[in-house]
DNA sequence: AAACTCACG
DNA sequence: ACGTACGTGAGTTTC
């Protein structure tokens, strides 16, 4: 029989600092939970216990059996953020139905070291779970120590039984308490042998085993005179040390393993779980809402738990005709599709009932389906959805209307929290309903296995219907109350219609040439790869960093340099570094240029094309914290650019016959609108003045005229230019151009210097987004950041970092997405054949016959300079050519 | 599934 | 004392 101990304090503290702050909707921080129940899942599976509790410190005021004067006085108060959820876990493990144990002055070691004795005198085995190696004293044959350690966010354990214990410290563990004697411990306040720190007192067990031992033979002990003495005079300390460190194994603690054995949760973890919002762990734990539980959450009455919905089911043209004749005349109606528009649901307030049609699937319709689709998406009829744009994208490949949508559920909840990862309809109930929808058995891609379970089916899309309205509601009220409704109005909305034509549109790629070029590629990599592996003297898998590790840095022994979580570091920064050491390493550094673009791109892109000769992307709306687009399967907005080779790839992005590639970009638009929005007026006139900006930065920062500009001076002013706006540090940009840390730290000060305006703006916006807990656009987009409370050194500064780049960059995106509605608009109104392909970031790109090219880019210049007035000009140039190379200028 | 690397703005 | 720039997506290897 095997029970595990938990020691709850040290978990759920590793838990808190190991993960990014989450937090309810209401406030309550919930990352330090979620990270201990992922991690007492992980340890229930590896070690499958029979019998399981938590231990917890109690911190009372009263009685404290070790009463020193200012015990654990060094250890820094548990943060607020922490603090609030060590009741909340409580709450959780009781709902687990696993025992926690705590006294009033007892610690958590001293129960641990209690509850594994009483385990062994029970003749079971323990596993005591903890980050502090305090405990690894009550090693023994039947009692192991599962030590916790959290790496960068990544929590792994390490078991110390007798045995491994001795191979890593070379002396019994019930020795440790000799060792924490003479070294003493901070963090415990306890004080050790003055003088004598962890490698002698490692030494000193190691020979003698224990304090006793040494003190005894200490005058003819092997060591320096000046740590004899210090012993010496030290002895008394070590004495008390001893008893500090020891942990207590008979405290009065009434304990039975028995009474601790493994059982289910009891049913309202559900109710609690939903409270949290930990919706994926109910997930994956099934868990299952008590019966005849009561969720008197709701906001709304509608969308309170377990609602039932209404449905009917359309099946004929005149049922059809009235539900259209009312749907134009009421408000709006929430619609949902199922896949290939195969049937919709269409839920309306004025009938309140959730209409269901379908063409194949639940009761067939007899009309004219395509007549009812192409009714019911026009403008006659104002819609609300979720994921409106691939919503249109397929209404306009079935070549049908993609009108009259009024609001989409996705985009305002990503709005209202934009680092949320997922905007799953029945996430967003649960956020702002604290109530769950049924599974959305309707989405299943295959089709056919609906039929098993209609009802289901049925009922689960009827719901969701339901719930958008419920959500519109919601959403819209959330957003107008934030002075979000206009940038939701104007950019996000209208957006879809855009990116659902130009997902359609998709880009022409010249197969024939990309497939050429991987020929290339393939050929230049089996030369290269025999070069490498001649020197390494062996055959090896290049693209394995564990191997090209060993490779490098064990056979041919280069200097190693920055090391990753499992062994030395071996990328391109590194690399570079190396050139010199080896002739190997420039051919590895080719090598990768090439597969990478072997891989990503020549093969990846091939397999990317349309049987029309096309490739087409998806855009991401929901994506980005900062509120940029983001493009998948593929990625069509890292397309090489930065190396000649790369630049190849380029040109097999071609316009169709007799049309050409017009592409416009914003020049330095993060730069400008840092400009603008810190109010700097010294760089303002930079940019008034028109000259080249980066050499401009240079000449002020170096105190230089202009014409003296150096190569190497606008390079690195370019470098301070680009860490300014994310959130510089001097380590890092000394990293980034290649000086010394104090040398970046002059450069970062001379900028100051010259740009005031901006270090006032980079104080006041992390001062007011501390204050907000948010930080916002010029348009008010909005990102949350949680980040800024934590009393965790490295996220705070993250968080910083983030609420200096955030405005700029968000702007940014913010500016794009208008002008590209603008753009779109003009495109329409002036009845070009024109149509927008692709965006990356600060640059458009529009296919157009040749004829219409000087028009198209001189429109798109007008309406991408002309979204936004500021203190100074923006704008935007535009090039055309065959390809997109030839395009960029 | 996670880690590493690297392509882009 | 610590760790080190913002935002993405994809291919490959390894566990």
């Amino acid at each position: 029989m095997k029970l595990m101990v938990i020691d709850g304090n040290s978990i759920i503290n590793r838990a808190y600092y190991g993960i990014r702050p989450l937090s309810t909707r209401d406030g309550l921080y919930t990352h330090a939970i979620y990270g201990f129940l992922t991690t007492l899942q992980r340890l229930k599976d590896e070690e499958k216990p029979d019998a399981l509790c938590v231990t917890f410190d109690l911190h009372a005021p009263t009685f404290r059996h070790k009463a020193d004067e200012d015990y654990k006085a060094t250890r820094k108060p548990m943060p607020e953020e922490l603090r609030m959820q060590v009741p909340v876990l409580k709450e959780v493990l009781d709902d687990l139905n696993i025992p926690r144990y705590e006294m009033a002055g007892w610690e958590a070691d001293d129960l641990i070291g209690t509850i594994s004795r009483k385990c062994e005198a029970a003749g079971w085995d323990c596993v005591v779970v903890t980050g502090d190696k305090d405990s690894l004293q009550l090693i023994t044959d039947h009692t192991k120590v599962k030590l916790v350690t959290t790496r960068m966010g990544q929590t792994t354990t390490k078991d110390m039984t007798p045995e491994t214990f001795r191979e890593t410290y070379g002396f019994d563990p019930i020795h440790m308490i000799d060792l924490k004697a003479l070294m003493g411990d901070s963090s415990d306040n306890i004080p050790g042998v003055p003088g004598v720190g962890e490698k002698t007192a490692t030494d000193l067990i190691c020979k003698y085993q224990s304090i006793e031992t040494l003190y005894a033979k200490l005058p003819e002990i092997d060591a320096k005179p000046a740590a004899i003495r210090k012993l010496t005079e030290g002895e008394e300390s070590a004495r008390h040390s001893f008893w500090l460190a020891t942990i207590v194994t008979d405290a009065p603690l009434p304990f039975d393993p028995e009474q601790n054995r493994v059982q289910e949760p009891k049913p309202e973890l559900y109710d609690l779980f939903l409270r949290l919002e930990f919706t994926k762990l109910i997930e994956k734990w099934g868990l299952r809402p008590a019966a005849g539980a009561n969720a008197d959450l709701g906001e709304n009455k509608k969308h309170s738990d377990n609602f039932t919905v209404t449905m009917e089911t359309i099946q004929t043209q005149e049922q059809a005709d009235k539900s259209l004749a009312l749907w134009k005349s009421a408000d709006h109606v929430a619609v949902l599709t199922l896949p290939n528009l195969q049937g919709v649901a269409v839920y309306c307030e004025t009938q309140d009932e959730t209409a269901l049609m379908s063409e194949a699937f639940f009761e067939r319709f007899s009309g004219d389906w395509d007549a009812f689709l192409a009714a019911l998406f026009s403008a006659d009829i104002q819609k609300v959805s979720h994921n409106v744009k691939d919503l249109m994208r397929t209404l306009l490949e079935n070549k049908l209307p993609a009108d009259g949508f009024v609001f989409d559920t996705a985009l305002a909840a990503y709005l209202m929290d934009s680092t949320q990862g997922s905007y799953e309809l029945g996430r967003l109930y649960v956020t702002y309903y604290n109530t769950e929808l049924p599974k959305p058995a309707y989405l299943d891609d295959d089709a056919f296995s609906l039929l098993g379970d209609t009802a289901a089916a049925e009922a689960s899309f009827a719901s969701h219907t339901t719930a958008i309205d419920g959500l519109y509601e919601t959403l819209s009220a959330k957003l107008k109350g934030r002075s979000q409704w206009e940038l939701f109005q104007t950019a996000e909305l209208p957006l879809c219609r855009v990116l659902a034509e130009m997902e359609l549109a998709g880009c022409r790629v010249d197969a024939k040439q990309l497939s050429a070029f991987g020929d290339l590629l393939e050929r230049r990599t089996k030369e290269l790869e025999q070069t490498i592996y001649a020197q390494a003297g062996g055959a090896f898998n290049i693209n394995s960093p564990k191997q090209l590790g060993t490779v490098l840095f064990d056979q041919l022994q280069l200097p190693h340099g920055k090391k990753t979580k499992t062994g030395w570091s071996t990328n391109a920064d590194v690399l570079e570094s190396l050139r010199p050491a080896s002739p190997i390493v420039a051919d590895v550094l080719e090598y990768r240029q090439l597969t990478k673009l072997k891989s990503t791109y020549a093969d990846g892109l091939l397999k990317a094309i349309d049987p029309d000769g096309r490739i087409r992307t998806s855009f991401q709306m929901t994506v980005t914290a900062t509120g940029r687009l983001s493009s998948t399967e593929p990625n069509l907005q890292n397309i090489p650019t930065r190396t000649d080779l790369g630049s190849e790839i380029r040109k097999m992005f071609v316009p169709d016959e007799g049309n050409v590639l017009v592409d416009a970009d914003y020049s330095q638009i993060e730069l400008r609108l840092l400009a603008h929005i810190a109010g700097d007026t010294a760089m303002q006139e930079a940019f008034l003045s028109g000259s080249d900006f980066h050499t401009a930065t240079a000449a002020k920062v170096f105190g230089v005229a202009p014409e003296d500009v150096s190569h190497e001076m606008r390079r690195r002013a370019k470098a301070v230019n680009f860490g300014i706006v994310y959130g510089i540090s001097a380590f890092s940009l000394s990293q980034d151009i290649g000086v010394s840390v104090a040398e970046a730290k002059e450069y970062m000060e001379s900028y100051f210097a010259t740009f005031p305006g901006v270090r006032q703006y980079m104080e006041r916006v992390v001062e007011q987004a501390k204050k907000d807990g948010y930080v916002e656009t010029m348009f008010h987009r909005r990102r949350d950041l949680p980040e800024l409370t934590s009393s965790n050194h490295n996220l705070r500064a993250f968080g910083e970092r983030v609420a200096l780049n955030m405005p700029i960059q968000g702007t940014a995106a913010d500016v794009m997405k208008l002008a590209m509605v603008a753009v779109w608009k003009r495109l329409k109104k002036e009845g070009l054949q024109a149509r927008l392909v692709l965006q990356v970031h600060d640059e458009l790109i529009v296919e157009c016959p040749e004829s219409e090219a000087q028009r198209a880019a001189k429109l798109l210049t007008e309406e991408m300079e002309g979204v936004a007035a500021l203190s100074v000009p923006l704008t935007a140039e535009a090039h055309w050519g065959r390809n997109w190379l030839e395009a960029k200028d």
